[in-house]
DNA sequence: CGCGCGGCTGAGAGCGCTCCTAGTCCATAC
DNA sequence: GTATGGACTAGGAGCGCTCTCAGCCGCGCG
């Protein structure tokens, strides 16, 4: 024991303690390799003993590596955190990191002033890199100036307007829909309308462009309506197909939450699903488990998103090109065809 | 113009190019103070033209400072970012924060995973401090660790079982819960219901703990019902004192959201507001402008608490001992008496 | 016996900043 | 002329790590 006077261990007291150098403990400390068995353990006692804990600037300042990553909140936080596959990934993610030996950090996003003061942050260097979740394109000037400032990011999703410089992962919208479009068709169910999601994010546009080819020369403009994601936004977008009287028998909405709510309004207007009309929504989240009957959908692996983002991310922060990753979704067959 | 080979400018860099000396390029980076007019223009050219910005790590490292505190997101951040209260409070955190030249960063803290690692972060240097706002009791041991490591860390309202070690800003429950019952009794109401509020938050118990006092001997569990400050539980425990058929002409709920779930109910039961029964809530979030009538209640004035906690944070961070303080809440009245 | 080599260790330099101290310079006072 | 002191500057030391590299040791091989 030595007397350190009130402050912290430092890596060479632990060496002191242990009768080793301060190279040695540092091997110790990044993983023991070229390190004898005899002297790993009289470290690891001393650092016990010590109660040494690594300081993370000094380390930083030597590698010019924080060990963190910035999550961006991009949106408005009460719709974020509302958001079950958002939370997902959040989730995940910081377990794949963690798994690095990286910490997450969130970081706000959302107004102006949030993403000034987000901006110096990242771009100073207190982060290995970010991942963005929000594509909606109104975040362009925003994503412009991580990329200038040379930060690793990756996206999940693809990032509108961005495709080339940032790399990204995504569920595979265009074949999911497809998957969806054919398997009502094998059901017989060939007059499909199309709720949309918001054209500003990947997985809706995609979505719809993959509905646009599919349906070919049957497609017309009548047979989509859009939303926004959410239940209320479904449940106007099926109104706006019912009043435009087009026959149909099957609806394909951009995700659950407005599935949801145009089985509601389907249910007032008294047709019954799926034996009137076949729905399936997207994303497999939790919601898809409360409607009656249960929700068919194409479900999006988010937890192996996550994997692939984080794979990415480190990646590029190792000076490896950033690549891109599409994910395959997986139809989930419930009660409405 | 100096070569720098792609590596980022450094404050040699700029010492170099404003002819000045490395000392001197600090001190500006500091405050400017004893640097004359002249040797400040010339570091703050050469700080622009050579691009320069801080190196965080070596600041950190040589100061022990970090500069940043955490935001310890302690609960389901799906009830946490919809609550407009803790919105508030994180917002204008992050900007009284801001006005000390610090950033805020926030913390997961749900899960006890998350929990562990928010440890690791927080105790291992990364942050100068953290803010802690939700208290609920089962974070004990959580708060016990990072007080066990001597991180400063402020409250947003008494932290149960922790008053006497942790310092905190908290509006005034009971000053409050006093004057409702006050104005109510001015207005001719004696016969008071309290929906109260969870009884392991300080909110909660200072309401509740005050309407006790202030009733005396006409106090009896009767005229309480429990709730968790969701809506819902606002509705249940109105019908709850419904069902027990004690008289009453005013309802005093713990929050703006139980309030309006009485509300509800009341408008169900036939009962007309003010009139037949007076309802005051607490907190004056917006779904007090949202009901009908608009509901009288009693405002948390939260940006102030933001900026106390930020001074008490700043002063312990500094080695001045936390203090404790009170802010008076402001009794708005609108239409429900 | 000398040599090379794998396995391991320790010393020194360096990461980019702030802090401190000695020192310069100039104006004013005596 | 020298002394005094205020306004500033230069540069060394140090923050706590990692990384590189020379060096040591013991062993097998020619």
């Amino acid at each position: 024991m030595t007397k350190l006077r009130g402050r912290r261990p430092t890596i060479d007291d632990v060496a002191r303690e242990a009768g080793v150098s301060r190279g040695t403990v540092s091997r110790v400390l990044n993983g023991g390799h070229w390190v004898s068995d005899g002297a790993r353990v009289q470290v690891e006692k001393a650092i016990k003993s010590t109660g040494y804990r690594i300081n993370p600037h000094a380390r930083s300042l030597a590698t010019s590596r924080t060990g963190s990553v910035g999550f961006l909140l991009t949106e408005s936080y009460e719709r974020f955190f509302s958001d079950p596959n958002f939370l997902q990934i959040l989730r995940s993610s910081a377990d794949a990191l963690a798994g690095h030996g990286m910490t997450l950090v969130l970081i706000m996003a959302d107004t102006l002033d949030e993403r000034h003061r987000a901006t110096e942050y990242l771009t100073g260097g207190h982060v290995d890199g970010a991942l963005v979740v929000s594509s909606h394109r109104d975040s362009q000037e925003f994503l412009a100036e991580l990329l200038a400032a040379r930060l690793p990011v990756i996206s999940a999703g693809i990032p509108l307007g961005f495709e080339e410089q940032v790399g990204y992962v995504t569920a595979d919208d265009e074949g999911g829909a497809r998957a969806i479009i054919e398997h009502l068709g094998a059901h017989g169910r060939t007059r499909i309308v199309h709720l949309a999601g918001p054209q500003d994010t990947s997985g809706g546009t995609g979505r719809l462009q993959a509905f646009r080819t599919v349906l070919g020369a049957a497609y017309s403009d009548e047979l989509v309506a859009y939303g926004d994601y959410s239940r209320d936004s479904g449940a106007n977008a099926m109104r706006e197909i019912l009043a435009r009287e087009v026959p149909f028998d099957a609806v394909f909405a951009a995700n659950d939450l407005m599935a949801a709510g145009a089985m509601d309004v389907l249910a007032k207007a008294g047709l019954k699903v799926p034996e009137d009309v076949a729905v399936v929504g997207f994303d497999d989240s939790p919601v898809a488990q409360q409607t009656t009957p249960q929700l068919t959908t194409m479900r999006q692996p988010f937890d192996r998103v996550s994997e692939e983002m984080i794979r990415l991310l480190v990646d590029e922060i190792n000076g490896r090109p950033a690549g891109r990753v599409v994910i395959p979704t997986e139809l989930v067959e419930r009660g409405t065809v």
